[in-house]
DNA sequence: TCTGGGGTCCTAGGACCC
DNA sequence: TCTGGGGTCCTAGGACCC
């Protein structure tokens, strides 16, 4: 059976901190809004920045005393992230009334799989539809993109801002997405564009025009990807699970001067356990490696981490943990930032049985994974299975398939 | 007067086991 | 008996994204 063409709707909101705040306090509209940490502390950037910023020049990322420097009459707002968070489970609400296939990527963007709800043009017809309830009733506005797969709706969403609906099939790629500079293609960023750039490449389409092979000797496997995405292929579904498997909690805290004392860091280190304590207990998980880092006044960054037999989640085992491994690891130069990250998380009822190597042998056998491991061995050739699917591709990497991708597999022969 | 804080995924090398 | 290679787990670091 040939496979279904797919249509997958990427909604971005528009400038989303900055214009909660205007919808939140409408004496902000219509003027250049900055949402920055505290526009008094050295070390602080711009977050977001409405529309009117922009016309000054003001951008994501750039540093607050230069913003103050080019729109001197720029208006700093300190984020409120628990609006942030109101304002985009109501934005995912108004999705979820279309369809269940809603996949959160950030707090300000997901997407859609409309394929099963609309036809043909009835897609145009329910972006706006969607994008008009959440002008009206949020006040907010958003762009979206309509395609058949996720890399071309998450390029189309970018095409009109703010308030745009963008179209982009498949045979539009060489008129639409070539002439772009290959920096503007999602999953190419500073370093891939200077690298592809030094090589004489500088649109999507001159990586286009590439082999696959020549893309896979310069990047690697990330090569590959991104040649197949700039021949409009990805094959990607929407997953509305993602949002639920969370892999790490940190926190991380740049400081207000480059410190020395290792009695201040072990201070900082104590705040920011507490913090990713209480996030894992609000969540509910537990980890099982703890990760410290650590960035010196020179911007070289370092991280030790280790893995543990017992789950870990209290406060004072991730304090202690973590000025051991920091203690490893300082070079006692000057500290920049801190963090502390807990890694390899579980939700304790996740906990379960380990399928044991026979077991794993037995749902081999069953059809559907049968049929499943018979693709990737003419695909990939070598296979083999123990916790899992693993292959070993042409390349040398591998790569591996989980318990539970396997359960998936077992369960579509009861669809 | 540079450059926040939250993440994910990938790679590569070494130790160890069979 | 000798040897090579495959596979897993752990760790450090890099690239990217919002």
């Amino acid at each position: 059976m040939a496979e279904q063409a797919r249509i997958l709707f990427h909604l971005d909101m528009n400038s989303f901190f900055a214009s909660v705040e205007q919808a939140y306090d409408p004496t902000l509209k219509g003027k250049p809004v900055a949402v920055a940490g505290n526009p008094k502390e050295r070390k602080g950037i711009i977050i977001t920045c409405s529309y009117e910023a922009r016309a000054y020049g003001i951008y994501t990322t750039m540093p607050v005393w230069e913003a103050k420097r080019k729109c001197p009459s720029l208006l700093f707002v300190t984020p409120t992230f628990e609006r942030y968070r109101i304002a985009s489970q109501a934005m995912f609400a108004i999705l979820r009334d279309y369809t269940s296939l809603v996949e959160p990527v950030s707090i300000d963007e997901g997407y859609v799989d409309v394929t099963d709800i609309v036809e043909g043009a009835q897609a145009i017809k329910l972006a706006h539809t969607i994008q008009d309830r959440i002008k009206r009733e949020l006040d907010l506005p958003c762009s979206i993109g309509i395609a058949p797969n996720k890399f071309l709706a998450k390029m189309a969403s970018g095409m009109k801002k703010p308030m745009g609906i963008t179209i982009l099939r498949k045979r539009d790629v060489p008129q639409v997405l070539w002439p772009l500079a290959v920096g503007e293609m999602h999953g190419v960023g500073d370093k891939t564009e200077k690298k592809l750039n030094d090589k004489g490449i500088q649109t999507i389409g001159d990586l286009a025009r590439l082999s696959e092979k020549q893309v896979q000797e310069m990047l690697g496997q990330h090569g590959e990807k991104l040649w197949r995405r700039a021949h409009g292929i990805d094959r990607r579904l929407v997953d509305p699970d993602s949002v639920y498997e969370r892999k790490s909690v940190g926190n991380s805290k740049t400081l207000s001067i480059d410190e020395t004392s290792k009695l201040a860091l072990f201070a900082h280190i104590d705040q920011l356990s507490t913090k990713v304590a209480d996030r894992l207990k609000e969540k509910g998980y537990v980890g099982y490696v703890v990760n410290v880092q650590v960035r010196y006044h020179d911007w070289q960054n370092k991280s030790k981490s280790r893995t543990f037999r017992e789950s870990i989640y209290k406060k004072a085992d991730i304090a202690r943990i973590s000025k051991q491994l920091f203690t490893e690891l300082w070079n006692e130069e000057p500290v920049r930032l801190v963090g502390v990250t807990v890694q390899d998380l579980k939700e304790p009822g996740e906990i379960t049985e380990q399928l044991t190597f026979e077991s794993y042998e037995q749902i081999a056998k069953e059809e559907p994974v049968r049929n499943l491991i018979e693709d990737l061995q003419k695909k990939y050739g070598k296979t083999s299975i123990q916790k899992g699917i693993k292959l070993k591709k042409n390349t040398g990497s591998t790569s591996s398939f989980s318990k539970d991708f396997l359960n998936d597999h077992r369960r579509k022969k009861d669809d």
